[in-house]
DNA sequence: GTGTTAAAGTGAGGGCCCTCACTAATTCGT
DNA sequence: ACGAATTAGTGAGGGCCCTCACTTTAACAC
């Protein structure tokens, strides 16, 4: 409605326009998250790491790294911390003795379904103002960026 | 093509999908102006500051943080470090005897319009495989976080 | 078997961002 | 004139993420 103006729409305006709305529901999510009277207190990183585990059962330092999209040193930062909180256990891989396999603790296992649906209410309210074809064409957008890069979403 | 699959999409899968897409822009786009041969050697965040002061020819340190989004300890941090690099300059505002006003050196503001340049360069390159009309549509969806915020973008 | 590759981890250093608490100077309303 | 609000800054602490360099342990291929 108001988006026509140019024959070109700016790339470095909507490059801009991501990343800040990135940082608002970052922070947005923070915020919630910690209003929250979970019994752990987690990040939306943390909570992030902890249901792509659980939605593996068990998985490798190496693949989470990449589902997560970050680097496996900070990963094994990242895993350090929620070990120490006894969210997460490492394990021995049997079928490579180099790998570490990961777990959820029976507490962390025990509260996933309600982390998972305060992530969803969270999510939903963040979107609030969307309209179910506009969060199509959204996500539908956002999936562009990673157009042949082979990505798996089963978080 | 494949995204209207369920009635109702995931909210959480959207504000996942835009943090990791936000998250890859931002690693891409650090390491494209890296590579860059520019006289400065600037990181993403204070390219924006720097630009961001540069199209209000003068700013105070609450109104640029406001501008960036970030917090106003922040704002300090990054012009103290731009300040010691010699691209930024604090002077008095005579209207105010507690504000400080900013401004670029003459070093920075000579070469902003190469940084702009630049910086266009790297966000073509970033929304590559999107269409006139696919960068509209993003922009307008993005927009709709921002609804009733009362935000300019004029950087 | 020996050398290459892969998996995980470590330490150091840094960037960007946040909170909380507190100071100092100034402006402004009453 | 005085107290409240505003503007900027500081220090401490922390989260999440990155790079680079280097080690240890194992798997694997020849």
């Amino acid at each position: 409605m108001a988006g026509q103006d140019s024959s070109g729409p700016q790339a470095t305006e909507i490059v801009q326009l991501l990343l800040r709305a990135a940082h608002y529901i970052q922070q947005e999510y923070e915020v919630l998250l910690a209003a929250s009277e979970q019994p752990f207190q987690l990040s939306g990183s943390r909570t992030r790491l902890l249901l792509t585990v659980w939605s593996a059962d068990t998985i490798r330092m190496s693949e989470l790294a990449v589902k997560l999209g970050v680097r496996p040193r900070t990963v094994t930062e990242q895993v350090d911390a929620l070990e120490r909180d006894g969210l997460l256990r490492r394990i021995a891989d049997p079928n490579d003795r180099r790998a570490t396999l990961l777990q959820l603790t029976e507490e962390a296992s025990c509260q996933v379904h309600s982390i998972i649906a305060y992530q969803a209410q969270i999510s939903e309210s963040l979107l609030g103002d969307f309209t179910p074809q506009q969060r199509a064409d959204l996500k539908e957008l956002l999936s562009i960026f990673f157009n042949g890069k082979e990505m798996d979403f089963t978080c």
